[in-house]
RNA sequence: UCCCCGAUAGCUCAAUUGGUAGAGCGAGCGGCUGUUAACCGCUAGGUCGUAGGUUCGAGUCCUACUCGGGGAGCCA
């Protein structure tokens, strides 16, 4: 590694020799006897600019010839610009040409503005872009502050397993982990496929949530969170679904669910602030580029205290409003979308957390509440995104969890050491789920739920 | 899964009441310029998503399918 980065090369003092590395962005040609190079390394938002004189010895026969994605090296001195838009540039002594774009007219990600939709065509191309590079910083930027924020309050970060035996997460459709013959599967007597023959020994799946493994560990560690991938085999086809998604679950004892709702202000605040320090080069771009005012609104969020407001009061206030709205707010059903919407974009005009939500609409692990009509749930409303978190203050009382369980006909035996946990030393505990997709959808203002991630799953979508 | 919209050159889009395809960008060549989404000229590039149907004739109308987009549900 002995070249410069960029980034580094941006900031450096004019003087130094250097060498860089990366792919072409654009070339200009002039007469004046030179040529005009954007590079990039991905390293940053902007490319630098490599001025080549027309004395270098290939510069007819490749440097003329080089088109946008060419990878090349660049030797040269790092120079104050005498054009307007880079204050420094690199006057090349010599470029070598590592890896060339064997046919210009047909490159696939070429120097022009794309279609976010064609992008996912070519999504093994579209990280060079600005705007897919930018975005895989920010993924970046933000998984190492979520990593830093939990460590600074010394929660332990658990690995929870990725394929489970329990069928009993309770939070949507699974994918079946399997290796028996899909075309002649063992059977039983019965004619149902006989899963004591499979791997496991059982059936098995992809976990839809780690709460439920991460809870044994908060019941020993007190402060955990797991952050890994999760998969839902619905079939969602929106802009903020994915089939494979990452999650951020944290969990804590000893707390009830106003603890829980300041754990997910104090993150979210952290990781804005955090990203809109580091990261902004990108976020200036996001903000000029994808969606004007994005920085005021973090901003803003960072300074405003999110709003606590029960379902109760929401209904009301909903039902008061004067809004037409398509579907009708009752209490005892669930908010629609609109209802969300209109709720932080609208009436409060800042993020919103809902809580103690009816228990009719609710997973069965949700501590119930005192008048036992609702349970200790949340949501966390962001505008423009809608639902970006989930959680609630855990059933730590085993009779209760018991009698929500069989409301809800759930096979009890299935829990045996989720219910365990409630005999053996409980605890008042809550945690929460964040959809780090959606809070990179949030953070960077980009529209779909697949531009911000790396290779998006999704129904129907597995390439790559 | 449901509702609505779309699919034409490498990319983004045009094509009047059905009369057998155009532009911009990109690419190639040339010109011009310390250029920077450069600019100017020329050139190449398309079995109009797939399969049927209506018609003398279909990019255009109809049906089915595939894929994409927006919204809804499910949720994170």
């Amino acid at each position: 590694m002995n070249w410069v980065q960029v980034k580094h090369a941006m900031t450096s003092k004019p003087g130094e020799e250097i060498t860089l590395k990366g792919w072409v962005r654009t070339r200009r040609d002039s007469k004046a006897g030179l040529s005009f190079i954007n590079l990039h390394d991905g390293t940053c938002q902007d490319p630098i600019q490599v001025v080549a004189p027309n004395d270098l010895p290939n510069y007819e026969s490749e440097i003329q010839k080089l088109t946008t994605g060419c990878a090349i090296e660049v030797e040269g001195q790092l120079v104050e610009s005498q054009g307007k838009g880079q204050s420094v540039e690199v006057k090349a002594s010599a470029i070598r040409v590592v890896g060339w774009v064997e046919d210009p007219d047909t490159y696939p990600a070429s120097a022009k503005r794309h279609t976010f939709e064609y992008l996912r065509e070519v999504a093994h191309l579209r990280p060079r872009t600005n705007t897919f590079g930018a975005i895989a910083r920010v993924r970046h930027a933000l998984s190492m502050s979520v990593h830093r924020f939990f460590d600074e309050r010394e929660f332990y970060y658990v690995h929870t397993p990725i394929i489970t035996a329990s069928d009993a997460e309770g939070a949507g459709q699974m994918f079946r982990v399997s290796t028996l013959d899909a075309l002649n599967p063992p059977k039983k007597d019965d004619g149902s496929i006989d899963y004591d023959q499979d791997f496991f020994g059982k059936e098995a799946h992809l976990t839809v949530s780690g709460q439920l493994s991460v809870e044994t560990y908060c019941s020993a560690l007190s402060r955990v969170y797991t952050f890994g991938p999760t998969f839902r085999a619905e079939n969602s086809n929106t802009s903020r679904h994915l089939a494979e998604f990452w999650m951020i679950e944290p969990e804590i004892a000893f707390a009830d669910l106003a603890d829980d709702a300041q754990l997910a202000e104090d993150m979210l605040k952290y990781v804005f602030k955090d990203l809109l320090t580091r990261r902004a080069d990108d976020m200036a771009f996001f903000d000029k580029r994808i969606q004007p005012g994005l920085i005021e609104n973090l901003s803003h969020i960072v300074e405003s205290d999110f709003l606590r407001l029960p379902y109760t009061e929401a209904v009301d206030i909903l039902q008061k409003s004067g809004k037409k709205f398509e579907y009708k707010v009752d209490w005892g059903t669930d908010l629609q979308s609109e209802h969300e919407r209109f709720l932080t974009e609208e009436h409060f005009k800042r993020p919103v957390i809902l809580t103690d939500y009816p228990k009719g609409i609710k997973a069965f692990y949700m501590r119930l509440n005192d008048d036992e009509k609702t349970v200790a749930a949340m949501d966390v409303l962001v505008p423009g995104i809608g639902e970006i978190i989930g959680g609630s203050q855990r059933e730590e009382r085993l009779d209760v969890l018991d009698k929500r369980i069989d409301e809800m006909g759930l096979p009890k035996d299935e829990y045996w050491w989720y219910r365990d946990l409630r005999r053996y030393g409980t605890v008042p505990h809550a945690g929460f789920g964040l959809g780090f997709e959606r809070l990179v959808q949030f953070s960077t203002g980009m529209g779909n739920i697949r531009d911000v991630i790396p290779f998006p799953r999704a129904p129907k979508q597995a390439e790559f």
